[in-house]
RNA sequence: GGUCGGUUCGUCUAGGGGUCUAGGACACCGCCCUUUCACGGCGGCGACACGGGUUCAAAUCCCGUACCGACUACCA
């Protein structure tokens, strides 16, 4: 039997990373094995499903390059099926017609309430209308009176699976209530439209949060009732906030959106590789792991129980997400193949107005050669058009500090760097070996250092006190900039 | 409250009775390299939640306690 799993995402928001990762598990392990990843879109909560969360979910999806099979199930179109199969079961005894009048729950105190109300420790099976006789409650129901449709737990006994993460697991079925599974108003309800849904999708796995560990032995009821055979149940641990309680847009903002991290200039397969490490781990120190090494060693076995911490700081702009997911960013920028590189580079300059066709052009190799150069340091796709900037374009800003540092502590840099670009006119093999002679003994005949001469150099060609090797700089930028910027009093006279 | 999970450095984790005076990564700190630096190299700091058992031997197995989490809806 073919392997199938789905990523089943309810679209009442952006892609959060919880979310991510439990996709990324789901195709990991689909295409580790040669099954199917299917999508599926949980928008039966019709007050706050939105078309735009549907489309974000999507594009989150997709950056990550989690390319889903088959055609995308909207659950909401199912609703017909999941009712009818309600009324199967009604009509079967295995559900019952609740007619109590629906209690309306909404507001932020829902929680609270239910708590509150779970506290009372009450029968699970005092419902007055569990064993009305059939006769009466389908008077009932012709009348006109608003109902429920509820499935009808056992007496005793107990629902058992065996989860491939969590182990063996078993709950009395006094502890279970007799769920809802179609509203009064013949909305089909989560429990009934997952199971009904996944048996549909032919669904082998189910790999889902740990949140939902406890809801699955009402589930297992329904199976049971419907005689469907079980899928395998994997649940994951869940990724919590740094005081470990629930990670959420209300209280983290941004920091949980997978489009805060493509619109950061994040590489998708950085993140994806951060993502994987949050709740897995191969059993070896290797970290970095490209897709198709992470789809030949994944597996359930090694996703561990215990919750993960999503490290950040708010107030910290240098720690503003997971300093892990900054530095595996950082590693892929410098790192991975410059081919793979190009086009993402290519992306953000040309948001920034930056691109120049050249550049995969008559100026290819030069473009190749500058990236190459500058990707070092870089720790974000976006330092290529902030950081970068001076590499792409002549207009690019001084940073403060730099002039300070590197230029107006030495005044006699002042008339010594446009010299400097004198002397590198007469410079014809403008590369590394001959531009550190020639300037090393330009510094020697002006009496002063060769550092301090290149840092003020960097600051005049880059606007900048940090960045790659000067010489590198010098012979990137090309003869005609250098000399230019060199002689350039712009930034003199901030 | 009940049920069910979980607990190894600040964070992500390795480990599944002896190879653990607990390994790696990130972060942090120091030193080195150097023309700068957020690169690189070397080093440092730093953890088995607690208490009982079982065993010749426990981070690893069992029990209890504490703490954290999930669930407990006519939400998903």
């Amino acid at each position: 039997m073919t392997t199938r799993v789905r990523f089943a995402p309810s679209p009442t928001g952006y892609l959060h990373i919880g979310s991510a990762r439990t996709a990324l598990f789901n195709y990991l392990f689909a295409k580790h094995v040669g099954g199917k990843f299917l999508l599926r879109i949980e928008d039966t909560d019709i007050e706050r499903s939105t078309d735009e969360s549907t489309r974000s979910i999507l594009e989150g999806l997709q950056w990550l390059e989690l390319q889903h099979d088959e055609e995308i199930v909207y659950q909401s179109n199912n609703a017909p099926k999941h009712r009818a199969v309600a009324l199967k079961l009604l009509n079967e005894g295995k559900a019952y017609r609740d007619f109590t009048p629906r209690e309306e729950r909404s507001g932020a105190d829902v929680k609270a309430a239910i708590q509150e109300r779970a506290r009372e420790q009450k029968d699970m099976r005092d419902n007055p209308f569990r064993d009305l006789p059939k006769e009466e409650s389908d008077r009932k129901a012709d009348a006109g009176e608003p109902f429920a449709i509820r499935l009808k737990v056992g007496a005793s006994g107990k629902t058992i699976f065996d989860d491939a993460v969590y182990g063996f697991q078993e709950r009395d079925y006094s502890e279970i209530e007799d769920l809802v599974l179609l509203r009064s108003d013949g909305h089909p309800l989560y429990n009934l439209a997952v199971v009904c849904d996944d048996i549909e999708m032919r669904i082998t796995h189910v790999i889902r949060g740990q949140d939902h560990l406890t809801n699955t032995h009402k589930q297992v009821l329904i199976y049971e009732a419907l005689n469907a055979e079980k899928p395998t149940f994997a649940h994951l641990p869940l990724i919590l906030a740094p005081n470990k309680g629930k990670l959420s847009k209300r209280k983290h903002g941004e920091v949980v959106s997978m489009t805060t991290y493509r619109d950061n200039g994040f590489v998708a397969a950085a993140f994806r590789n951060f993502l994987v490490l949050l709740g897995w781990s191969a059993g070896e120190e290797k970290e970095i792991y490209t897709m198709d090494e992470l789809v030949s060693k994944f597996s359930l076995d090694h996703i561990h129980k215990n919750n993960a911490v999503f490290n950040f700081d708010a107030n910290d702009p240098r720690h503003w997400t997971d300093d892990k997911a900054l530095w595996m960013n950082a590693e892929y920028i410098r790192t991975m193949p410059l081919e793979d590189l190009i086009p993402l580079v290519k992306a953000e300059l040309k948001s920034a107005k930056l691109w120049r066709d050249e550049y995969e052009d008559d100026d290819k190799i030069h473009f190749e050669k500058t990236v190459d150069l500058i990707r070092e340091r870089f720790f974000t796709l976006k330092d290529f058009s902030s950081q970068g900037r001076a590499f792409f374009s002549e207009d690019f800003d001084f940073d403060e500090a730099a002039i300070a540092k590197n230029l107006k502590k030495f005044s006699e840099l002042q008339t010594w760097l446009p010299e400097l670009a004198e002397t590198l006119e007469t410079v014809e093999d403008f590369t590394h070996d001959t531009l550190e002679t020639v300037i090393k003994q330009f510094a020697e005949e002006k009496g002063g250092k060769f550092g301090v001469i290149m840092n003020g150099a960097r600051t005049l060609l880059t606007g900048l006190a940090v960045g790659p090797s000067m010489l590198a700089v010098f012979e990137t930028l090309g003869k005609e900039k250098t000399i230019r910027r060199l002689k350039s009093q712009i930034a003199w006279s901030q």
